[in-house]
DNA sequence: CTGTTAGCGCATTCAA
DNA sequence: TTGAATGCGCTAACAG
């Protein structure tokens, strides 16, 4: 083209700075920028001060695009969570975005809302942005969003749960032997009628898995969860509120109540207390997740404590490794603490 | 090149489906399938027909960089939080992300920990990524980041603060206004010592907009905030906890306080009970955002609702505008509203 | 309305 | 170690 019509001082200024100007500033060739840049070791010293010099004064900022048409790498990763304006998920999306940045990857985010179809719409989406990997919460999603994952080939973990009998990389936690712990705890308590105020059951295993964990603690005791002692909502302190007046109009209402998640923990207390049923005189709460509340409301409430950040780290960790070439193990199950507070206690003597 | 050694049935099964295989196999030019993609209605209706038969017997997903290379726009913006664990930001990114997603556009997130070189360091990562617009919060930053973002000649907004004397746009609410508001309404109510437990003021304009409006609030009293009764902490429960017991030891402790965000007010609720302060009876608590608990916890907390995710929506509506080429008018400043209840009252007598 | 021709900016062969 | 050539997959003129 044309032979340096610009005498190689300065480039056209019209667009943009690009791997080419950066060369002939430097006054060498493009591909020893590119080296430069990906693999500088590989590069001449002197030759090398000589491109940083030029970039710095140029202010080249690669091209992100043409880098991974060329390398078949973005360097972008994506995230779907079920909701993002949450303590719960957000303390995962932080962890994980961060642990990401610190890789030099970039996310991409997006919720799903519970819902499948929405779900897959963002994987659709994601992938065709060029994601290296992904990152879902959970492992019952509508198949073919599985199948669009595999046919692009990328590396992808999920979240929040184990992986049980499937073959889907998980970083997670036993929802269901957690759910049993706490329950076999109320029970041993003394209570015999413990309620269950869950979050909707239709796609969301955590949910259902903590719903049969506590079956299984019934179970234990030769008892089964009385069907009007179950209750689902969405998640939130309404919800709670309302599912607390439900469950505690039955003719033989609980002395003690699961709930699915915090907030619902929250309606059901103040709701209890709107109503003078003494907490835990009178019923017993319990739940799952410990988020910054649980420790500062009156009465503290007993919960379980779930490793959100750790999720959210441990899953981007996953991805970096797996993506830098080296198998990691398969995740091991995370941790989860009863955390006793003072939300439960004996069931009141009548 | 090998003028199909594959006869056009199938692609090479090596590799992605490109836009070329679908071309093939609808025994079209790629440039028609090209327009099939973006403009659907400068296409024959059969062709248009033999076109999507093709990309859906293929699965062909189009190649995100390669589009983006060629066409100069990735579908994708950028949003840079200072936090994005909490229910604050995150109703904001929420509400962005839906908007965007609705509009086809990706969204890439990060936060910045409050601090301006993180911030920085995210918005030049994701400028190589290669986003067609950028999402900030607040106007106070470092001001190469508006270099990197000028050079780049994407637009941008900048959220939750009104632009002032700036040239930034901002799509937000007047902080000092409304913390006039709420502390007019305080010193209408008789109090005369009206604390301030506020989060960190450096690098947080928001912040420092909001401790204005109570100077400017105490102007009009022909009074000025005593310095013992402003403390500048994190945000954070335990924060507000300490907070509360720092600026109640004082000689002459406030009636009154108000707070920079809600998780300080809860720690100084809390801590208020733990000490039998009385509130409202013995101090007032009133504080900034109306977040799911503010109406629920005991005493119901008098609050300024702040638009979280009316922000997000807005900025995204305004980026979108932007993107697609109309220059939309500058956003205008969002409403706040006092929503008085239970947490603020008349001074004690004494 | 459709096909042909050129790149977009970079990484990566391959020789040297 | 370096440079020259080639193509990643797609869109955007330009002709027809």
């Amino acid at each position: 083209m044309g032979i340096d019509l610009e005498s190689a001082s300065k480039s056209p200024s019209l667009g943009r700075v690009t791997l080419e100007d950066v060369a002939h500033l430097a006054k060498v060739s493009p591909a020893t920028v590119s080296r430069c840049l990906n693999r500088p070791d590989s590069v001449n010293l002197d030759k090398r001060a000589r491109v940083n010099q030029a970039i710095q004064t140029l202010g080249y900022v690669p091209h992100g695009a043409a880098r991974a048409l060329a390398s078949k790498q973005s360097r972008m990763v994506g995230a779907v969570f079920p909701a993002i304006d949450n303590t719960l998920f957000g303390a995962s999306l932080d962890a994980f975005q961060r642990t990401m940045a610190d890789a030099d990857y970039t996310v991409i985010v997006a919720s799903s809302d519970y819902d499948p179809l929405r779900e897959k719409q963002h994987v659709r989406r994601m992938l065709q942005s060029g994601i290296d990997a992904l990152m879902l919460v959970g492992l019952v999603r509508d198949e073919e969003t599985y199948e669009l994952i595999g046919a692009h080939g990328i590396p992808y973990v999920t979240v929040w749960r184990l992986a049980g009998q499937q073959v889907h990389p998980a970083v997670g936690f036993d929802n269901r032997a957690a759910a049993q712990h706490l329950t076999d705890y109320l029970f041993s308590l003394g209570h015999e009628r413990i309620g269950v105020l869950s979050g909707i059951l239709e796609y969301n295993d955590r949910a259902q898995d903590r719903l049969a964990g506590v079956r299984d603690s019934y179970a234990k005791q030769g008892r089964t969860l009385a069907d009007n002692h179950l209750i689902e909502r969405p998640f939130g302190v309404e919800q709670g509120r309302e599912m607390l007046r439900l469950i505690m109009s039955q003719e033989t209402p609980p002395t003690a109540v699961v709930c699915g998640a915090e907030p619902l923990a929250y309606g059901a207390i103040f709701e209890a207390a709107a109503h003078n049923i003494s907490v835990p005189g009178d019923l017993s709460v319990a739940a799952f997740d410990d988020t910054w509340l649980a420790g500062q409301i009156s009465p503290k409430l007993t919960t379980v404590r779930t490793p959100n950040m750790e999720i959210g780290e441990e899953a981007a960790k996953y991805l970096i490794a797996t993506l830098s070439g080296v198998q990691p193990p398969l995740p091991r199950p995370l941790e989860t603490d009863l955390i006793i507070r003072e939300s439960t206690g004996r069931p009141p003597a009548g």
